[in-house]
RNA sequence: GGAGGUUUAGCUCAGUUGGGAGAGCGUCUGCCUUACAAGCAGAGGGUCACAGGUUCGAGCCCUGUAACCUCCA
């Protein structure tokens, strides 16, 4: 029964209980439909102790919008949402919390500390699963993974242990990225590096032998931007072709402040160009030092402790912060003579992600992952049919670069809160041990203390949440590989990258066919959103002022596929008006079904006037275009289509033309457009459905059917059938008509409120006939006195005319004309004529143009020239009898 | 240093195998026309960053330059 709809949207209104309904009614989950075809999608899982931002509610659009079309295109759909544990991040937070609450992780001990981090968890979840349910995604709950889950770590273990027997997991002492806040290893793309002031530290090396001097003087300059690790120094290194120090290198120098004698070495690594040309050499505090002292088998002397405070290698510095102690051995040598200047400079420094500590180059024992092996696959795959599509294609380059230029990646983090490593140490002899379990005589063995990186687990997400290890689980060997995944560029080398060698390692199968990739969502001065410039924006808060469906219009249509959008609530604003006009015209429609009956089919066509004939044409190839744009994740082009279609082709032409049939008396007349004017509404419905659930599922079941659910309707087909180009041109020719008496009525200041006689001359029997044939629309739109169509219309001396292609329309205003005022307006038209004319007289006289364009581009600047002809023509003869009346 | 992106109307952005550039918002004018005034009907507004090249023809393809942004080293 159809029920009154308020007059203005009120998205409040119409989302309240409905994603609750359709939980009770079970439409999210796969249809399991063994005869149709498989779509499946892994939700990016979001931290679980996180609350999802705008870019979360971009990613999800996206995929609901995918999703809800292919599953109405009767595909068996699965979406599967889950979350991640977060490691770090989640550890961060809830320490943060203990430390509120004065006290540490260590005072309470690993599981207590793990079981309190559970009861974030549960809270936390809540918090996600009230935001899905806003953003109204259409996931299958009972299919939800969480990355710590049983299942989901036994497939941690298993890939752990199996790269561990072919070689591909190691453990060793190396250089890696180390937040002495968190306390914790970090894979190189944790490290945010950002420009900071710092300061170049010119610093004396005297030299050992008393007797050597160096331009004349005992000691050598070295520049440093860390003079607080110099207690590391074990070498000082020159570039093995700088001539300058070629004397130098095999002798000594001392170290200030410490006193030890450190060599003089030659290095391939120094640039010359750089700073003085020498540096110290610290292989235990820098990366490239570290490789460094390998090739010259320098000491690795640690000067620092976990907390990056110094440790007893520090001499009298032992216990001060990396910080403090800089400042203080800076002033000493400054004390001793030994500081020449201080050059302030800004440099890249590494900052931990999670923390935004500054990042210190540790020495420790870590696992890593053996990386190249899985490189190479991952890009050799690439060239097989196997591979994995990425939209827009040029990603594909930002992913295969970072492959081969691939570091090993430390695996092993400093944290409880994770998978903890599967690996034992022998108490009395340190023999490793890697295994699914533990070992049978646990008691003489000692469980490696660390836990894996996150992006550990997160990256097996597409095939572990499907059941793998189990490879005949049911959902692994119907929705694996899954079809395309969604996530923004920024976390292509993160998580893309490594689901892709892990899905081929373990599977032998891409993880996914496409992936799409979007951009970042920015704030109204395109900055990005963060949390320290306090810019972000809750979805929640959005969609609590416009709406979910509006947020989603935003977002799925408001951006180019891989492009960086900006926020503004005033786009969202715009979205609401444009719900607001599907809102109303339906509620015109429905408001207007008098006592029409359940049907979902348009008229028979022998009811069709022009405008139906035309509309369904029109539908009917916005559906052939926006099917073939959304399969190619363009969604931006086929939001505009829909656009342009509901608000000018249905709305303003379609529906107004409407009103002249259903105020009028013809009753069947009345019935057949009742139907087509629902069956346009359904189908618009239909095709919105994916980008606006709430508001078009409320809209469709208040209409005269017995449809369950538009979430399980089926989407629009094309169809041959409806294509009607005949009606497309009489529509064009019959629209041209009406705004040409419109402009004349804006030209002359007559309100449409006024009634005016409207002429219309043409030659044309074709445009007569048209002209003819839907005369009530004429009557409708241009409120006429009367209507004079032929080719004997007389122009009136006084009156302003229009020239549509194959028409002269005169409206005799002889009060409101000012004669001279027409004929500049005509004049000037005549000048535009004779430039396109003039144009195309260039193009056609051109030989090559006729020789070399395609014959249809030539044959329509051919009908283009004619009819412009044609326009001046008439437009010529018009000023003469305007001039002849002066 | 390497790679990628961006540069189109006042603002934010589209522009689908090259065939005289569009939308939303804003601006101006006129309308409370029975779905919508958050609306309707009109209008104005652009050497498509710059310089070359390819082509009959370039916003689109190629080369270079500039500015801004991002990632990597």
């Amino acid at each position: 029964m159809a029920e009154e709809m308020a007059p203005k949207y009120d998205p409040q209104a119409v989302e309240a209980g409905r994603y609750q309904t359709w939980l009770d009614e079970d439409v999210f989950k796969p249809s399991g439909d063994k005869k149709a075809k498989p779509y499946s999608i892994v939700i990016p899982p979001p931290n679980v102790t996180g609350k999802l931002h705008l870019g979360h509610a971009w990613d999800t659009t996206l995929q609901d919008m995918i999703i809800r079309q292919k599953r109405m295109q009767g595909y068996d759909v699965l979406w599967l949402p889950g979350t991640d544990h977060a490691g770090i991040a989640t550890q961060a937070k809830v320490e943060a919390k203990l430390r509120e609450e004065g006290i540490t992780r260590y005072d309470l001990g690993r599981d207590k500390f793990i079981a309190k981090v559970w009861e974030w968890v549960d809270e936390y979840e809540k918090t996600i699963h009230a935001q899905w349910a806003k953003m109204g995604i259409s996931v299958d709950y009972s299919r939800e993974r969480f990355t710590l889950d049983e299942g989901l770590s036994k497939a941690v273990r298993k890939v752990f242990v199996d790269l561990y027997n072919k070689g591909l997991i190691y453990r060793g002492e190396y250089i890696i990225n180390w937040d002495p806040q968190a306390q914790t290893a970090l894979s190189d793309i944790e490290v945010i590096h950002q420009d900071d002031k710092g300061a170049f530290y010119h610093v004396k090396y005297p030299l050992v032998d008393p007797e050597q001097t160096f331009n004349g003087k005992h000691y050598i300059e070295i520049a440093t931007t860390r003079p607080e690790t110099m207690f590391g120094d074990t070498a000082v290194a020159v570039n093995p072709s700088d001539e300058r120090y070629k004397e130098l290198v095999g002798t000594e120098v001392i170290l200030p402040l410490q006193g030890r004698h450190i060599p003089i070495i030659a290095d391939q690594y120094v640039d010359p160009e750089f700073g003085t040309g020498m540096v110290k050499i610290t292989p235990a505090h820098d990366p490239n030092d570290f490789q460094v002292g390998n090739r010259h088998d320098l000491e690795r002397i640690n000067t620092m402790n976990p907390d990056a405070t110094m440790n007893e290698n520090a001499g009298k510095y032992v216990g001060m912060d990396r910080f403090t102690a800089r400042k203080a051995m800076v002033a000493d040598l400054d004390a001793e003579g030994l500081l020449i200047r201080v050059d302030p400079i800004v440099h890249s420094v590494g900052h931990s992600e999670r923390t935004g500590v500054q990042v210190e180059a540790r020495l420790s024992t870590q696992w890593f992952v053996k990386m190249k092996p899985l490189a190479e696959m991952s890009l050799a795959n690439q060239k097989t049919t196997d591979r994995v599509n990425f939209v827009p294609e040029r990603f594909e380059t930002t992913w295969s670069q970072w492959m081969e230029n691939i570091h090993d990646w430390v695996i092993s983090r400093q944290l409880w809160w994770g998978h903890q490593i599967p690996a034992w140490y022998r108490k009395d002899t340190g023999e490793i041990y890697v295994g699914m379990d533990e070992p049978k005589d646990s008691e003489n063995w000692e469980q490696d203390p660390d836990v894996l990186d996150t992006w550990f687990s997160s990256a097996l997400w597409p095939f572990s949440t499907m059941g793998w290890p189990d490879t005949d689980s049911e959902d692994f060997k119907r929705y694996f590989p899954t079809s395309t995944l969604v996530t923004g560029y920024d976390i292509i080398p993160f998580w893309v990258a490594r689901m892709i060698f892990q899905s081929l390692e373990f599977t032998g199968k891409r993880p996914f066919e496409n992936v799409l990739i979007h951009g970042l969502m920015r704030d109204e001065q395109g900055r990005k959103m963060s949390k320290s410039l306090g810019n972000g924006v809750d979805p929640m808060d959005v969609i609590a002022k416009y709406g979910t469906d509006a947020l989603r219009w935003f977002l799925s249509t408001g951006s180019t596929p891989g492009q960086d959008t900006r926020f503004s609530y005033e786009k969202v604003g715009a979205a609401w008006n444009f719900i607001n006009k599907i809102w109303n015209a339906s509620r015109f429609v429905i408001m207007n079904l008098g006592d029409l009956k359940a049907t979902d089919q348009p008229a028979n066509r022998d009811r069709f006037d022009l405008s139906d004939r035309w509309i369904l044409s029109r539908l009917n190839s916005l559906i052939a275009d926006v099917t073939r744009l959304n399969d190619n994740f363009e969604f931006g082009e086929s939001g505009r289509l829909l656009y342009n279609f509901i608000w000018n082709d249905f709305c303003d032409w379609y529906i107004e033309m409407s009103k002249a049939v259903l105020t009028g008396d013809d009753e069947a007349a009345k019935t057949a457009k009742r139907k087509n004017l629902l069956y346009v509404l359904d189908q618009i419905l239909r095709l919105m459905h994916p980008s606006m659930p709430f508001v078009t599922e409320k809209i469709w079941l208040s209409m005269p059917y017995n449809g369950k659910s538009l979430v399980v309707a089926h989407y629009p087909e094309y169809n041959e059938a409806l294509a009607d180009d005949d009606a497309e041109k009489q529509m064009s020719a019959l629209i041209e008509v009406i705004r040409g008496v419109r402009n004349i009525r804006t030209q002359a200041g007559a309100p449409i409120s006024k009634p005016v006689e409207v002429l219309i001359k043409t030659n044309s029997v074709g445009i007569k006939n048209i002209l003819d044939g839907n005369v009530e629309f004429l009557e409708r739109f241009l409120n006429p006195t009367t209507i004079e169509i032929g080719p004997d219309v007389k122009a009136p001396k006084l009156a302003i005319s229009a020239v549509t292609t194959d028409a002269e329309i005169f409206v005799p205003l002889a009060e409101l004309i000012d004669l001279d005022e027409e004929i500049t307006r005509l004049q000037k038209e005549n000048d535009r004529l004779t430039g396109e004319i003039e144009r195309i007289d260039r193009k056609l006289g051109n030989t090559n143009f006729v020789a070399k364009a395609p014959e249809a581009v030539v044959a329509e600047q051919r009908v283009k020239r004619a009819d412009y002809v044609k326009q001046q023509e008439a437009t010529v003869s018009r000023i003469k009898e305007l001039h002849a009346n002066k």
